[in-house]
DNA sequence: ACAAAAGTGTTAAACTTACACCCATGC
DNA sequence: GCATGGGTGTAAGTTTAACACTTTTGT
């Protein structure tokens, strides 16, 4: 036995108390909601919707909260992170991103839990088949898809000296499934000081959400319109195989909250889709090309 | 009692295995070198250096790793990285960011451990200062800083079908200080499929780095220059508070690994600095005016 | 005809890039 | 004078952004 060996025989590894480590997810999707009148030749709505689950023990019994479940030995957070999102959902292809870690003390009343914080990108064809699966399941969790709306409310900066400053938003998020109503205010404290930048999300309220989900969502929301900003080509993500120019610049404007110039969009993102034969004809209006992803011009990033 | 009190008194908190969680760190800085010629009228050249410690005891004894801890019970993962970055470099104001987890099963020979893993950037004054400190330091742990090199060794595409493609690079890690040199060869492993991004670094040899830190190292040096090369104002944490602009170039230059064109560096970043009237003069050739950032600039992002 | 959405073209402004050039200093 | 680095200007090429316009469909 050499002295490797010996030391870790020797190693008593319970000596310090340990966290339960646990991957939580945003999934987000973009589904169309049903258009009353048949006869209007407008296209239906979209919406940015995020799945929650019911929490069926407490604590925070009947409240909501993200899917989520604990690191198992052996795997990755990687493999937790998809093993958890395949249960809820059913999805297997579904971008994946780790966006931050939550460790904050007594942010789980069970004991000390830190959450690996995922963002999940799952297109709307493969869910709305999914989610009537996850509904007919056995072990009959209830989960929802919530049309999910964040907004800033206020924003103040503040010039202390020279060298430091700080930002303040406030965001109201509201999540609304049929009668279901979820709403939070979540600040986002911004300090530079010494020349470096300090980020704290806090809590003000949080009705119906359980845990501090309400901030995590907050801030993987704000990482997504980020993403999304800097490189439209990510909500391809939420988009099926085979998907018109438009309905893919929507789902842009969604989740950034703005509108956005067609012509430029479109040469913007005209390298990234391959144009083809297929047409669809959906209503009052020349009809339009189905597009697919380039894949080879994703290349080198 | 209530029922949600009643379920957590109950609660079995150990019923599962957990793992210990550490934060490593890659801390950079950049480092002028002593020239030995006094009557050369060249400027010192600057390298890139990463700090790595001497382990003292099995596994991996006498081997280099990233300095890091385990997460106390109280703090935050941030505040776990923030206290042994002042413990190894004395530095209070690095740029700290989560970069990464890597949670894969047997990476460390003690048992079950996910490494955050953190990139930190420290200011070549206040490092030159403390890192004698380190050393003097009366837990006797040996740190060094070692000028690191990462290079692209070989890059393989593979088109599989319209929709499949493999990317393959071979990075050589090569990391001196004084006598001591360390290398590794590290693969990245970079499938779409299904639309879908996979990413795998994978150590291919290791020599005198500890567990699997040359593939945390590849991984981080990755990302900052991913970070410098979209905006080369985050290099302005590895800056001292007063800097020339050459100085600043240059630092941006050695993450590259590339030459930039002047004035065109110049008009990029124009408008995060500010010109100072302090002058310096360090040899045979026209003094250059100092410059501190614009903290005000670095407004909304 | 007309509402709705598909799809293209045009122009000015902004930014990027590659150069060329002059300036101040120490030896 | 000349080597070395400091510092600025210009002009071509590219990208972005705002806008106007034509086309195709169902009612």
């Amino acid at each position: 036995m050499n002295e490797e060996q010996k030391f870790l025989s020797e190693y008593n590894f319970n000596e310090y108390e340990k966290p339960s480590v646990a991957a939580d997810m945003a999934v987000f999707t973009i589904m169309k909601e049903e258009v009353s009148k048949e006869d209007c030749r407008k296209l239906p709505e979209k919406k940015l919707k995020l799945l929650m689950i019911k929490r069926g023990n407490p604590p925070y019994k009947d409240l909501w909260a993200l899917p989520g479940g604990f690191l198992k030995k052996g795997e990755t957070i990687y493999e937790t992170a998809r093993r958890e999102l395949k249960e809820e959902t059913g999805a297997q292809n579904a971008y994946l991103e780790l966006c931050n870690v939550f460790s904050e003390k007594d942010r789980d009343p069970r004991g000390w839990i830190i959450s690996q914080a995922f963002m999940a990108l799952v297109n709307t064809d493969e869910t709305q088949e999914n989610t009537q699966k996850i509904r007919a399941g056995s072990d009959a969790k209830e989960a929802e898809w919530f049309e999910i709306r964040l907004e800033k409310k206020e924003e103040t900066n503040t010039v202390m000296s020279e060298t430091e400053m700080q930002f303040d938003i406030l965001y109201e998020l509201n999540m609304v499934s049929q009668e279901i109503r979820l709403n939070a205010t979540v600040a986002e404290h911004k300090v530079y000081q010494d020349y470096h930048e300090l980020v704290e999300y806090k809590i003000i309220n949080s009705e119906g959400i359980a845990f501090d989900h309400a901030k995590i969502i907050t801030c993987i929301l704000n990482r997504l319109r980020k993403n999304v900003e800097t490189d439209a080509k990510m909500a391809f993500d939420l988009m099926p195989e085979y998907f018109t120019l438009t309905d893919f610049q929507s789902a842009v404007e969604i989740i950034l909250d703005k509108q956005l110039v067609k012509p430029n969009f479109r040469r913007k993102i005209a390298d990234y889709v391959i144009k083809t034969d297929e047409m669809v004809m959906d209503g009052g209006h020349r009809p339009s090309y189905l597009y697919k992803r380039n894949v080879k011009s994703f290349y080198g990033q």
